[in-house]
DNA sequence: TTTAACATGCTAATTTTTTAGCATGTTGGC
DNA sequence: GCCAACATGCTAAAAAATTAGCATGTTAAA
């Protein structure tokens, strides 16, 4: 209930250049932010986010490494369920609809079967 | 590109509520926004939605409606995208898999026929 | 070993967000 | 027709977020 919501602007632009990078310094939070503010206000930001408990560092060498408190997968899920009630009416099906939709052009007949298989295989677990 | 980010906090849990409902009258947003503040605060956030774009409003006899000016459907088709790319790799695949995940407790065998051809059809169209 | 490059810690000011309050207009039932 | 209930417009104060700056410590290469 908790999930990443809460979170401001910028924070959020921050944890999701985390997330996306898995683990990041202050540098490449900054390089990677839009309409990029001073390099000291990105750590600040980065002290924040740690105090409020969504992140946590180690060191590597010199500097520090952030990561993300809760993880990837979870916060990965947690984020489709809320979107999934925003946009799509709590439907698994509109959603997996509207992800056809977007990914349509990239997609090979291979990639289809890949998407069958999966299916099959977590209906199977349902057992 | 400018899809519902920049947003405040506050800004986008009401865009959020609005979404979710289709359309929504501030006594409405109001009634669903967590820690919910005074109802005048609630107007003002509206006004600020509308003065930036996000927002639109018809009448309906004394109130007004508030809507979103970005359709739901490409509002989502953003929203996705922009979590695929976040937490999933820019996988669709994993992105499926995580989508089944979250689903499988409530998916029952039809359901699972129902996405199954909801890929074959998708695959059809791409001919 | 000296020093330039780059790191953190801390603090404080600016800007934005968020909130509430008051004046005023409209609606609909009695 | 009158009035309570509820709507909006506007303004300004309070709170939070965002930013920058300075002091200081560490690293690593010349």
């Amino acid at each position: 209930m908790k999930g990443q919501k809460n979170l401001s602007r910028r924070e959020r632009q921050i944890m999701d250049i985390i997330y996306e990078l898995e683990e990041a310094t202050a540098a490449q939070v900054l390089e990677l932010l839009p309409a990029p503010p001073s390099y000291s206000a990105v750590r600040a930001l980065l002290k924040v986010l740690e105090e409020k408990g969504h992140l946590t560092h180690k060191q590597d060498g010199p500097r520090y490494v952030f990561l993300p408190v809760l993880p990837r997968e979870e916060a990965g899920q947690n984020a489709l369920k809320h979107l999934m009630k925003t946009f799509f009416d709590n439907s698994t099906e509109e959603m997996m609809a509207a992800l056809l939709g977007i990914s349509e052009e990239e997609m090979s007949g291979k990639d289809y079967d890949r998407l069958s298989a999966l299916i099959e295989k977590t209906r199977g677990e349902g057992r």
